[in-house]
RNA sequence: GCCGAGGUAGCUCAGUGGUAGAGCAGCCGAUUCGUAAUCGGCAGGUCGCGGGUUCAAGUCCCGCCCUCGGCUCCA
């Protein structure tokens, strides 16, 4: 038998020999950190034995599959924890995440925080006994009957819902024994250090009808180091909050006395909107778009032809009855734009038609989805609708794919993860046009060269889509961007709310300036410098810079604080000094000393920093 | 919608049945100061909304509204 490393070393064994014993006899240390392998391909347990030729690759924490295979292992410790405190609890399902790990118990009351700081010191112990995970294959007959002498009932309805010729493996440490289907870590004694994070309610198998389950979310690294490191990064993500940066910058609110996923647009984010949407219009109308509007509302009836009221209706608010009619508030602008477009004869020559509108809809949406500016229930739309020929589509949906990344590239976006979603259960058209339409759409990706996955079933109920992913400088993924074909249908943005959640996010409230809601604030040392600072302001807003005074008798720190705190990309100090030689003392955001100028090499300074859009300052600050 | 945690001054939060509090912000005064908080004073409340228990409710009970975490990652 015949066994190959990754460089390309091979040797021959006798068969029947487990991974981790060849592995050593390759002269490879099988150290802890070892965690299992990839055999052909597929994830194994070290103790699986090999039977045939094999490429095999020693897995560990630095690899995907290594985390996996650790993460799913410390949630069988939490399990195992669980089941020892309190031995009522059912288990159910636990997976690995990304970053950590989950189980689903079916237990008769929530946890509380005393009892995850319970299970977690049960859990330390059980990783400090150091148990041996073994693997076990049971018929399917036996393993219903293994879980139910122990009381395991949803255990029985999964293994009751795997086929029957099916070997049905079980893991086990100590006591304690899981289905699963591995593969698992060596021993418990694996997992450095174990944290549990907090408790949720989850439905069994995610269905809402089914009885609610009592989540524990946990996560495991192998070092402290790397541990402190994630929970940074999670405190990280709360401090750039754009529910919080967007109140303690004064850009938006969301009021109980407006309603829920409504949302007002304070005056400095008013500015950034306006500058989104003023790049935005500019850059359409270069495109060879053409800007539309259209009402907010809308007689019932266009929503039935247009297929929304059967296939929508879930997402929209209830109608009203205006005279003899009932008028709907519209939860989509197509129709409008087809209607624009159906307005009177086209002919093949005027094609492609392109319509663009910022329009404003207005979903429902239950409360318990609401969040912050990232799920609303009235929000604005970067929308366009494309006529165009069939022979058009795919040069349309390239050219909408090139505006996209450009679009979104202005903003600092320059990560993104492209799916391809196909046709779902309930939709409208023939299956010809499905096949048509998605077919143009792979091959417009592919003619472009972007890296996409497929999304089987997950297209809107008139046609398939593309949707973009942007990743955040967090590395975060935030879906904004769809191009659905059949009618070419776009918003590249998304919607204008979600979009600017994502950047107050993405910047941490330090908007680059060309956003920035004020780009500069000159502040007076002493009382004496005030003409001259209302001078420079009186220059810079001249130069078309949206530049502020300080003059309030404070002191100079108490300025630059406030400044800083509002994220103000540039301070420009006056005293005496600046006044006797004209010149500004300039700081930059974050304490930068930029030294002093005149007011003409401030604006020069300010110009250079308007350009490449979106990309010019550090996203760490 | 469902499970859990919350809603007290503009903001952040304390307040375990007995006279509603602090810090910051605001206002008034003093201070004229060189790169992230000058000092002092004053004012500020339907304790989310509605009902109930009680001599007495921010606090206990019931209903509702809203916010937050999760319900998407599947042996």
């Amino acid at each position: 038998m015949k066994i190959t490393l990754k460089n390309g070393s091979s040797r021959d064994v006798p068969a029947g020999q487990s991974v981790g014993s060849v592995l050593s006899a390759l002269g490879l240390t099988i150290s802890p950190d070892i965690l299992a392998a990839k055999v052909n391909g597929q994830t194994v347990d070290l103790s699986s034995a090999l039977a045939e030729d094999a490429e095999v690759i020693p897995l560990q924490f630095d690899s995907a599959e290594g985390r996996e295979v650790y993460r799913h292992s410390s949630t069988h410790i939490m399990a195992q924890a669980v089941k020892e405190v309190f031995p009522t609890a059912q288990l159910t399902i636990g997976p690995a995440l990304e970053d950590g790990f989950f189980y689903d118990f079916a237990f008769e009351r929530p946890f509380t925080p005393e009892d995850l700081e319970k299970i977690e010191a049960r859990a330390k112990d059980i990783i400090k006994r150091a148990l041996p995970v073994k693997r076990a294959e049971l018929s399917k007959q036996d393993a219903i009957k293994f879980f139910q002498e122990r009381g395991e009932t949803y255990k029985v309805e999964l293994i009751q819902g795997l086929s029957d010729g099916q070997a049905i493996s079980v893991y086990s440490q100590g006591e304690f024994t899981d289905l699963c289907r591995g593969p698992h870590l060596p021993t418990t004694g694996h997992v450095g250090v174990f944290k549990l994070l907090n408790t949720a309610g989850a439905y069994w198998r995610g269905d809402e009808r089914n009885p609610m389950l009592q989540r524990i979310y946990g996560t495991s690294f192998p070092t402290q180091t790397e541990l402190d490191a994630h929970l940074a990064r999670l405190e990280e993500i709360k401090r750039r909050d754009h529910r919080k940066v967007g109140k303690e910058l004064d850009l938006i609110s969301i009021q109980d006395d407006i309603g829920p996923g409504l949302v007002l647009w304070h005056p400095k984010g008013a500015t950034i909107r306006l500058l989104i949407e003023n790049f935005w219009r500019d850059q359409h109308i270069q495109n060879g778009y053409e800007l539309v509007y259209s009402p907010h509302v809308a007689r019932l009836d266009l929503w039935k032809t247009s297929g929304h009221v059967d296939y929508y209706r879930d997402n929209m608010f209830a109608s009203m009855k205006v005279e003899n009619s009932e008028y709907q508030l519209k939860p989509m602008n197509c129709p409008f734009h087809i209607m624009i477009y159906k307005s009177h004869l086209r002919s093949y020559r005027d094609l492609p038609i392109r319509y663009g509108e910022l329009g404003t809809v207005y979903r429902y949406e239950r409360t318990g989805v609401l969040h912050g500016l990232l799920r609303v229930r009235g929000f604005t739309q970067d929308d366009a609708h494309l006529f165009c020929r069939v022979d058009q589509i795919e040069s349309e949906v390239s050219q909408v794919l090139d505006f996209t990344f450009f679009i979104l590239g202005s903003f600092g976006f320059t990560e993104f993860e492209v799916y391809l979603s196909t046709k779902p259960e309930k939709s409208v058209g023939s299956e010809e046009r499905w096949a048509q339409a998605t077919s143009a759409l792979e091959a417009a990706l592919k003619g472009r060269g972007v890296a996409y996955q497929i999304d089987p079933g997950e297209g809107v109920f008139y046609g398939p889509k593309i949707d973009i992913k942007i990743k955040d400088a967090l590395g975060r993924s935030w879906q904004c961007s769809t191009i659905q074909a059949i009618m070419i249908h776009r918003a590249l943005m998304g919607s204008i709310e979600r979009f600017f959640g994502i950047l107050i996010e993405h910047f941490g409230g330090a908007f680059p300036t060309w956003l920035a809601p004020v780009q500069a604030t000159v502040m007076s040392i002493t009382d004496n410098q005030r003409p001259y600072v209302a001078d420079v302001v009186t220059q810079l807003k001249a130069a078309g810079f949206r530049a502020e005074a300080d003059l309030r008798n404070e002191k100079i720190g108490l300025k630059i604080r406030e400044a800083e705190k509002a994220k103000v990309p540039f301070m420009f100090v006056v005293g005496d000094r600046e006044v006797q030689s004209g010149t500004l003392a300039i700081r930059g955001r974050s304490g930068a000393n930029l030294g002093s100028m005149t007011v003409a090499g401030a604006l020069d300074l300010l110009r250079a920093d308007l350009k490449p859009a979106g990309q010019q300052h550090s996203l760490t600050q």
